[in-house]
DNA sequence: TATGAATGAGTGTTCATTCAT
DNA sequence: GATGAATGAACACTCATTCAT
């Protein structure tokens, strides 16, 4: 982690203009295009450096200022969600589909955690982010768990309710815990982070 | 602020020898005092801004020259290897006692790992520097696998000819699994990551 | 100490654009204020200090931080270029001009070596970066020597063609041997690289 | 070069026990046990990596203490002065003779300014010490000067007064010019310092 | 007398963040 | 609104020199 943050502000993430309500998207056309154009650059160097990366590298790859990634994402919380929430929602709109077609709510969670391990493992870096500690990361971290923290709840409450798992795991601590399990897994191919999640979800299961 | 460090709980790192055979003390006195001044204040200072803080600060708590850091311990790794031997010591040698003490080998297991989050959880940041791509910290990852690898090695080869766990996951993978889980878990009271190492040990039951 | 300087000698440094077309000067007015600046300062400093003196001296004479100095000069070589492009620029300019005028090609030679010793000798400590095993000036050396090498070589051509002078010395090796001969010039009023690098060019002529 | 001297200390340097004089050699025979395996160590040293290399390295090598060193040596130029003592009473001493067998007295001095360049050429580094700015170097600059000097006085004149060569080159500017001539010369094959001195030597020629 | 531990100033370099233009 | 120049704290690391042991 770079870490030198001097003053996070970790506002609310929720009215962004791109998710599910159409919340004012800006007015004028050149914004919007810059805002696009810094997407799609912190995407292709977040894969090549990591969410760690200089946030200098993501202006310059989109050609525009730093002031004007910094109008558009504040923080590098901001600009992580951004790229990646197509996918967060995703990611959140399985877990009720899971359910309501796997054979079991244990299978459903196992695979969405599959889901959401291959989400962490394939951003370079991101995973490591879930940690609680880490400074100005704060937007970032409610933002994932406001999204995705419910759903993990809901397929943990089903396998609970059906009997199939433990009781004594709630979902944040689940959902930290593949988090950790991922960190590291992209650059190290002989570290199988899935197989790992895979075994902690099958943790869970009843010993009986 | 040139105070002699009187260090919070810096227990059991008062000799600073090789693990096996006195390898040369220094003949100093005033040297040797240095070093576990040294010892205790990096002990400190780890507490307090992890592993990663900067050498500097273990100095200055230490009352001592950076030169003088840098004489005993030319790589930061070199430090928290010296800090923390002991206690890694003492859990390398508790895998063979586990073993033939606990009911079975994936008990003995159990126990062994919770040792080892145990360890890992109690040192800020410690957790994180398992993770391979981290740059200079090679002597301290290589320090980890060569003494803890081989007793976790044995540990999971029992459970696996006693037919009770499942082959397909190795001893690195475990053992970096765990040390993930244990990432952040000393500064969030609601991360049980000692829980979560249990649940992923339980998951490599065989499923039958 | 934070006083804009007001340099005590530096003359001749006030554009900074590329050698050959205006190569696109900073948009900015401040920015290219502070250039120019840095580059008063650095020629003040590198009176006072050679041009071994650490960057923090020129950025702090020129009451810019340091990352303003490194944003315009990467590397020491950069700022030590620029501070003295216009001089290098003259003497390669000097050369064809000399070779027109003077008597003999060996007398254009002499003359052009002069004016090379004169620029060298009033640089503190540019002269020993000629020395080719000097890390981390290789812009600099190649700098010299792709704008200079050439027009030493015309005129050491020319007086060879012309049976002035003996053929085994080539420029490379002249230009070096006169470098060298300006070491430590400035500092001492006694030692005369400039009669010295005259009875050098005189030694090239033919024994006959 | 390091240059870090805080506080040059130029004694005179006649009065060690190596030299002509048996100027009162050490009565403890394990000091100057340890002298000569200083010299040793240093030579060696300074063959790989140069008369600058850092004086611990010498201590090292020689398998004795810092404090010991500088009690022999308290200059790194006491140091080097030590070592090559022998080699600059050879080259002192070759003068008259090359005078008195050398068919001219130019003729004597070119050939001993190819022994005085072979002498500073072989010694990685010890060219650039004859620079007079050099702080800390002032034993070492004393010493050559006041060996030297003379020699090479002598020879000039003798070629002046035989109507061979200009007078207006007095010795010291020569030597030093043929000294820094011979900068960077052993590292750099291309680089023929032997071949430069000879032709300054031509150069001091009567044009006549 | 020998040792080598200790000192600590000095240097290059990086980057998040602000703000004048 | 957009730009990107400027800031400067932060950090690791080296080595000449001193001096307690």
């Amino acid at each position: 982690m770079r870490g030198r943050a001097r003053g996070g502000r970790n506002d609310a993430v929720k009215q962004s203009d791109e998710g599910a309500g159409p919340a004012a998207p800006s007015r004028r056309k050149d914004a919007r295009r810059n805002k696009e154009t810094l997407l799609e650059a912190a995407a292709a160097v977040f894969v090549t450096s990591g969410v760690d990366a200089p946030v200098r590298d993501v202006a310059s790859r989109a050609g525009v200022g730093l002031g004007t990634l910094y109008r558009h994402f504040p923080t590098r919380a901001d600009l992580i969600i951004a790229v990646y929430r197509h996918q967060v929602e995703a990611c959140a709109e399985a877990g009720p589909a899971l359910l309501a077609t796997a054979a079991t709510p244990h299978s459903a969670l196992r695979q969405w955690i599959d889901l959401f391990v291959d989400f962490l493992v394939t951003k370079h870096g991101l995973a490591a982010v879930l940690r609680s500690d880490q400074a100005g990361f704060g937007a970032l971290h409610d933002y994932f768990l406001d999204r995705l923290l419910p759903v993990c709840a809901e397929l943990l409450d089903s396998a609970v309710t059906a009997g199939e798992i433990r009781a004594d795991i709630d979902a944040l601590t689940l959902m930290r815990g593949v988090g950790n399990l991922c960190i590291g897994a992209e650059s190290d191919p002989d570290y199988d982070a899935r197989r790992l999640a895979g075994v902690l979800v099958d943790g869970l299961r009843r010993p009986g």
